[in-house]
DNA sequence: CGCAAGGTTGAATGATCTCAACGTTTGTGG
DNA sequence: CCACAAACGTTGAGATCATTCAACCTTGCG
């Protein structure tokens, strides 16, 4: 059964509560919420939206990673947007998107219908608050990403990649452990999301195999040897200022 | 005198008013608005914000063009926005941005302090979901760019700037006069916002004299001789679905 | 088993960069 | 008003990095 959705799921045990559009909101609000959310589920390869397809909805994604991808007339394509849990999927005030949104891995959303999702955002500041936040640090994410894309070399890119991935998972976990991590996407969207092909991103991920600072148990999950010349790889200035 | 500081101008004589944060306010607001403002002259060149510097206000463009510019270690650059007269600028919840804001041609803003500021978006619903728009048509914007940086070919980027500049310049002006263009931006701010070198702006904007599709009066005035051809330089689907 | 999808590797090509020289414009002070 | 310097822009030649195209390997699945 494709697009499973459910309702009447708790925002209390909501596990993206704090970081999501609604983190902000108190009780009261909490239960207008969850009177009119959805979830839905999408498996890996799944569309979400198509670009130009009405958006009848916006939602948070719960679990799993979704894409946002352009397309050009000769079938070029870039990524420009990567979804985790928290992140919110939609353009309020407008109906129609120019980028085809896609279920990198199997996928939960909280959706909320569109028009009355506008509403909230004019009657609830607790939302339209967060709703701003979300808007700059995703801005503030694009700017990064411009970055990398205009000025970085194949190399660097990866290294950026792979270091944000180390970076976010490692930042989820609370016991301290450091268990293997995974490259929650493939080749293919890797070399869509840093502006690259497939054989450049091999090569690369290649390359940090053999340097000596990551290690990989299979063609996704790996172990950093060496995160000091991993940051290093990226090309920023990471730890200006830190003083160990 | 540097950074002239003007205060008591009329919000009902400005020129961005139906375009900028305060689009929406009713009078009653904007005479708070009125109370808060100040203006704040820069000459081409100067510096607006440093990387790193206390945002101790945030601003709306009056007149001119801004520039955000990443560098990373080693100087190289990337420019990450772009921001023409309605365009705001600042980054309400925080007090620090990673990027430098430079006037590039001579600039005046409509300053707020940022604490007030923030605490109007608490208060003015108008003011707040002006600002959702803003962020969401700059994110837009910043996904576009994307697109460009990551998979355009250096003509194809060329194109889509002056393309963009063509577009803008004819939409503001309601004459239906067709005046001689004006690159807002040296090669070298171009080549920047491209992700390119200056002898690779040169040689492409060369191209373009050469292949009959611009004429140039001089380094930074310009005519369009054929439209249609520059379009399709993009490489973008621009006139997808318009039936003439 | 055999095929399809994803991933790796190699060799050759080509677009863009780098470096260097030269041309042009702008603004300044004599 | 001219001379000059500095900033900006153009052009050429060569180097380089990433792409392209092609072959091959690996994995998972009917």
């Amino acid at each position: 059964m494709k697009n499973n959705v459910i309702s009447g799921v708790k925002c209390t045990d909501c596990p993206i509560q704090h970081r999501a559009v609604c983190s902000r909101c108190d009780h009261a609000e909490l239960m207008l919420l969850e009177s009119m959310k959805k979830y839905r589920s999408f498996k890996a390869g799944e569309a979400i939206f198509w670009r130009g397809d009405d958006l009848t909805y916006v939602a948070s994604v719960i679990e799993g990673v979704a894409t946002l991808e352009k397309t050009m007339e000769d079938g070029r394509t870039q990524m420009v947007g990567l979804l985790l849990p928290s992140d919110f999927i939609g353009h309020p005030g407008r109906t129609r998107i120019d980028f085809d949104v896609t279920a990198a891995s199997d996928v939960v959303l909280c959706c909320f219908d569109r028009a009355p999702f506008d509403q909230l955002l004019k009657d609830v500041p607790h939302i339209s608050q967060r709703m701003i936040e979300l808007a700059m640090d995703e801005l503030d994410a694009a700017r990064d990403w411009m970055l990398l894309l205009g000025r970085k070399t194949a190399g660097e890119k990866i290294a950026t990649f792979v270091e944000m991935v180390v970076r976010r998972q490692h930042f989820d976990r609370k016991d301290g452990m450091r268990p293997d991590l995974v490259l929650p996407l493939s080749r293919g969207d890797i070399a869509n999301y840093l502006g690259l092909t497939v054989e450049t991103v091999s090569r690369q991920i290649g390359k940090l195999k053999s340097d000596g600072i990551l290690e990989f148990i299979d063609k996704r999950r790996f172990r950093v040897i060496d995160l000091e010349r991993l940051q290093q790889a990226t090309g920023d200035d990471d730890d200006g200022g830190v003083i160990v």
